[in-house]
RNA sequence: GGGGCUAUCGUCUAGGGGUUAGGACGGGUGAUUCUCAGUCACUAAACCGGGGUUCGAAUCCCCGUAGCCCUGCCA
């Protein structure tokens, strides 16, 4: 039988890159088995909810390539996939149970419970901590008599007192809780919504999900979670826990630490592809040292039995060197669109942009030495403006007064040169250098900093040979003032 | 306080009783070169500690230590 799996994100702020990595594993096992990945909402906390959330949740799962089979947007036979609009089943799953005895009403306010909290945490009980069972010792005319009144209330599982709850998990191996640690759980909280639990449990059975793969924060959970498969009269899944991503500094991830949001990633100029691969070797490894692998080829190797089970921390330089591997493989034609619109971000006007042939030609000289598309863009600009001044230290060195009779000597050289090709000035500036007695360097140097206004960059003839006579000239003949002028000062 | 999970170079990892403990990123050195990037060589760098089991432990077991998670009408 093809497995089911499901990824089921809250809608309460932006997709982190360690959510990212677990879909993806979930797409992953699915594909390598030829089963079917379901996207699930588990908008239940009324609190909490933020609508921009699932747009972005959305968005990035998709830029991912992780298309899901049945959800949102792509439909499917156990929707509604919003477990918002799903409140009548659990309500209806609390109120059997509830029924059958193994649930039971709880009124205690919000107050005596933070209150009984308080009171254990500084008594650091030895057992027995959170809900005391207080309500579960009500009798049936007392329940009565409060609900009567209206008194708001919550369900709570009855949790049996010593017994062990056992589970395997394809990660961790066996793992065993003794239910005297667990609390009653609430499954229906008083504003009628289920809580995580409830909801989870009864989706993941309805929807026949036949292997939960989550982050290790719910391995806790999952002993409560046995307790209500079994309540409810049904077999859990198989679980597996997946690790999870930690900080550089090993803090959890956030904002501050880094982008820890997959948009962000896409914002800052790196390849789904990259990411993609680079999320995929967080926890995961195919072995034989295999490391830069497309979609199908690691769907095709994946395991979870090769999935670590130790927290992996986010190395943002593998994952920069790594997009650097994926820009290589890009064709000039694929990112054309994408460096256009960072160069029109950066303030180039259309008209500059309006030669497509030349944008590709610049796009070419830049890739090969680029890590990021942002790096093509924005490393590029003196290709469309003339630069606005000198890099500082590279000035200090090349910009000093016996410059001057070089660029003296090479400005009218270009005067005539007739191809304006690299070839043809690599000819002229080595013959150059030969006539005058210095090394090359002495004439490319200089010239790259006149030119461009940095000390770094495309070898410097095709660079003369793209911007042209007129510019390169322009540029010479304005570096020449400038030294002259602070040769003066 | 209780419970659980985890532990190999700085980082990601390979390794499932016998290896010079391998690879990648990053670092260092050198070569190439007009710079940067790249490329190519070379190089430094790890089995958390202690007990067992065994002829033999990075690998298996126990204890300790550390980190993380849970202990919510959040998920």
């Amino acid at each position: 039988m093809p497995p089911v799996v499901r990824f089921a994100p809250s809608p309460t702020g932006y997709l982190h890159v360690g959510g990212a990595r677990t879909a993806l594993f979930n797409f992953l096992f699915a594909r390598h088995h030829g089963g079917r990945f379901i996207l699930r909402i588990e908008d239940t906390d009324q609190k909490r909810y933020q609508a921009e959330a699932l747009t972005e949740i959305f968005a990035s799962l998709k830029w991912l390539g992780l298309q899901w089979d049945e959800g949102p947007e792509a439909g499917g036979d156990a929707g509604p996939y919003f477990q918002s609009q799903r409140t009548a089943l659990y309500r209806g799953r609390a109120a059997e149970l509830l029924e059958a005895g193994k649930a039971y009403r709880c009124f205690c306010s919000e107050e005596r419970l933070a209150g009984l909290r308080a009171e254990q945490e500084k008594a650091k009980m030895a057992q027995g901590s959170g809900y005391d069972r207080h309500c579960r010792r009500l009798g049936a005319s007392e329940v009565q008599a409060l609900l009567a009144a209206g008194a708001p209330h919550v369900v709570r599982l009855k949790v049996p007192d010593d017994r062990a709850v056992a589970f395997h998990d394809l990660i961790r191996g066996d793992i065993t809780y003794d239910s005297g640690q667990l609390d009653d759980l609430v499954l229906l909280k008083s504003d009628g919504f289920p809580t995580y639990h409830l909801a989870n449990v009864v989706d993941d059975h309805m929807m026949g999900i036949t292997h939960v793969l989550r982050g290790d924060e719910w391995i806790a959970s999952t002993p409560k979670h046995i307790l209500l498969y079994e309540a409810c009269g049904w077999a859990p899944p198989i679980f597996a826990h997946m690790p999870v991503i930690l900080a550089p500094d090993g803090g959890k991830l956030s904002k501050r630490r880094g982008a820890a949001s997959v948009l962000d990633y896409q914002r800052a100029g790196f390849l789904s592809e990259a990411l993609r691969n680079f999320l995929a070797l967080l926890g995961w490894a195919p072995g034989a040292d295999r490391e830069i692998m497309t979609l199908e080829e690691m769907i095709a190797a994946f395991t979870l039995e090769r999935v670590q089970a130790k927290a992996a921390v986010f190395d943002e330089t593998k994952l920069e060197w790594m997009n650097g591997v994926y820009l290589q493989g890009k064709s000039v034609d694929s990112l054309l669109a994408d460096v256009r619109s960072l160069w029109e971000k950066a303030g180039l006007p259309a008209r500059a942009l309006a030669d497509e042939g030349y944008l590709k030609k610049v796009i070419g000289l830049f890739k090969e030495r680029s890590k990021k598309v942002g790096d093509i863009a924005g490393n590029s600009l003196y290709f469309f403006s003339d630069p606005q001044g000198y890099e500082e230290q590279a000035a200090r060195k090349y910009f000093r007064a016996e410059a001057l009779p070089l660029l003296d000597a090479i400005l009218p050289a270009l005067q005539g040169l007739q191809p304006f090709s690299r070839e043809a000035l690599e000819d002229l500036f080595r013959r150059l250098a030969g006539e005058l007695g210095v090394s090359a360097g002495k004439l490319i140097h200089p010239t790259r900093l006149a030119v461009s206004g940095v000390s770094f960059g495309p070898g410097l003839f095709e660079m003369l040979e793209l911007l042209g006579g007129e510019t390169v000239r322009r540029r010479l003949q304005k570096a020449r003032e400038w030294i002259a002028a602070g040769d003066r000062a």
